[in-house]
DNA sequence: TGTACATCAGTGAACGCGCGTTCACTGATGTAC
DNA sequence: TGTACATCAGTGAACGCGCGTTCACTGATGTAC
C-alpha cells in the first residue's frame, strides 16, 4: 500500500504512478462495458470471460488481472447496475421542488421505469430471476437500497410536513408481525411513518416494480401494450393509495 | 395418422398400440419431470438435454425421439407450469361459493403464491426473466391466460351482482388509449366491466406478481422477510383497491 | 541522472470439462394379409 | 394363427464448438538509492 502522502513524490512520478492505474481503471471499465454489451445478447447466466477477452483483443487470462473470478465481474455488474438506477432515481427527485411530494413521487417511479427501459438487461439483472448458483456479496446491499431510500424520504417528508393530509386512520389493522417489520423499514427508511403508511408504500414499491417487470418481460402483450398511458394512470391512483397530497405547495 | 375409428382393429390390437404410446407418453413425461428438476439447479438458461438423457439412463441421442429440439422441451416445460398455476388458481376459486366475491379474490391470490412458492423454479420459468434468444410460441397463450380470466371472471360477477356497492364513480378519469385497451381486455376476460375498475384490476394484478417476485427473488430480504402477513394484509388491501365488497353473500 | 531491482500486465498453451445435434445402425413392436 | 414387412425407440460414435481457470513466461512500467 503507497501511502499517497509521501512529499517525496514529485508531482510527475504521482503522474507516471497513476498512468499505470489508470490505464488499470480504463481497462476495468472497459470490461464491464463489453460484459454488459453480452448481457443483452445472452443473458446473465451465459456472461463468458473467454468472450469478452476475445471482444476486447485479449488473452482470456489476461481477464483474470482484473476480476479473479467470473462471479466478481457479476458482481460488479450487479453493484454497477443498483447504483445507476439509484442515482437516475435520486436526480429525479433532486430536480423537483421538496415541497411538491406528488410531484417528486411521480418524477422518482417515472426515472425507474426509464432507465429500466433504457437498459433492460441491467434492470433484469438485478431484478430478474437470480442467477443459480450466484450468491451476491454482502456489498450489494446498501446499492440495492437507494431507490428504496428515495421512496421513503419522500413518504417520510409528506408525513412530516402534510400529516394532516395523509390519512391517519387506517380502517384495516395493521397485522402484529407486520407492524414489527414496518416499524424496522421505517427506522431505517423513513423514521416517523406509522406502520399502516409503511404497509402502503411496501405495496406500491411492488406494484412499482411489478409493473416494470411485466413490461419488459413481455407480459403485457395483448393487453396494455404500449404501457405509457398505464403507467402514468398507475403512478397516480398509487400516490392516492399510499396518501400523497393532490396538489403541490 | 391411424384413424382411431376404424373398426376392424379389435379391442386387443387397441390396447397393444396403445402400449407403444403409452410407453411413450410416460417416457415424455419423465423426460419433462426430469428436465423440471434440473431447473431447480440450474435454472432455464442451462436446461441439458445430455444431463437429463444422462440422469435418465439413457442415449443424448434418444432425447431427439420425443422433443425435435431442446427449445421445443422449453416450451413444454412453460406450457406445463402456465397450466398448473392456471389450474391452481381456478380450484381455489371453484372452492369458494359464487357468492363470496371477496373470498373467492383472496383465495386466487393466495392459491398463486402457494404454487408459485412450492414451485419457485418453475414460477421464474413463466415470469422470470425470459430466456434470451427464445421465443414462446403461439401455444403459450391461452395457458399463460388462465389466472387472469379468474381474476377477471370473479370481477366481472362481482360487478353484475353487487353492482352498488362497487365503487362505480372513479375520481380519476382514465386516459383514452388506456380506456381502450381496457375495454379490449374487458371483452375478453371480463365483460361488462369499465375501464376504470380494468384499470384498477390491472393494477392489482402486477402487484400480486409483483410481490410475489419480490419474495421469491429475495429483494425482501431486510424488511418482510417472512412475507405471510404482508401477503395476506395486501391481498385484502389491493381487494378494497378493486371495489370488491367487504362481507360475503 | 543512472542503475538495479521489484512489481505488474499480458501471453499462449494446456487441463478437463460440457454442450446440441446428426447419422448409420440394431432390435423390438405393431400391422396387413 | 403365422408370416413378411413397416414403423419406431434407442444406441454409440462423431462433429465442432465453447467454457473457466491455471501456469510458467516475457517485457514493460514504477521505485529506491
Amino acid at each position: 500500500m503507497s501511502s499517497p502522502g509521501t512529499a517525496t513524490t514529485s508531482g510527475s512520478a504521482k503522474a507516471s504512478r497513476t498512468a499505470r492505474e489508470r490505464a488499470r481503471a480504463e481497462l476495468t471499465s472497459e470490461i464491464k462495458a463489453e460484459a454488459r454489451r453480452q448481457l443483452v445478447m445472452h443473458g446473465a447466466q451465459q456472461l463468458s470471460l473467454r468472450a469478452v477477452a476475445r471482444e476486447l483483443g485479449m488473452a482470456s487470462s489476461a481477464i483474470y488481472r482484473y476480476f479473479p473470478s467470473r462471479d466478481d465481474l457479476l458482481t460488479a455488474l450487479i453493484i454497477d447496475a443498483y447504483d445507476a438506477l439509484g442515482e437516475a432515481a435520486e436526480a429525479a427527485d433532486r430536480a423537483i421542488g421538496r415541497a411538491d411530494v406528488r410531484g417528486r413521487w411521480l418524477a422518482t417511479c417515472g426515472a425507474v421505469r426509464g432507465w429500466a427501459i433504457a437498459q433492460p438487461h441491467e434492470y433484469a439483472l438485478i431484478y430478474g430471476t437470480p442467477v443459480p448458483g450466484y450468491q451476491a456479496p454482502q456489498d450489494t446491499v446498501a446499492p440495492a437500497a437507494r431507490v428504496a431510500f428515495v421512496i421513503g424520504s419522500i413518504l417520510a417528508e409528506a408525513w412530516a410536513g402534510d400529516a394532516a393530509r395523509m390519512n391517519r386512520s387506517e380502517p384495516r389493522p395493521v397485522p402484529p408481525m407486520l407492524a414489527e417489520q414496518a416499524d424496522l423499514v421505517a427506522d431505517a427508511i423513513a423514521p416517523g411513518l406509522p406502520a399502516a403508511v409503511i404497509s402502503r408504500a411496501l405495496v406500491a414499491w411492488t406494484q412499482l416494480f411489478g409493473m416494470i417487470s411485466f413490461e419488459l418481460f413481455d407480459q403485457f402483450k395483448g393487453t396494455v401494450d404500449p404501457a405509457d398511458e398505464f403507467f402514468a394512470y398507475t403512478v397516480e391512483l398509487m400516490a392516492d393509495f399510499v396518501g400523497l397530497p393532490s396538489a403541490g405547495p
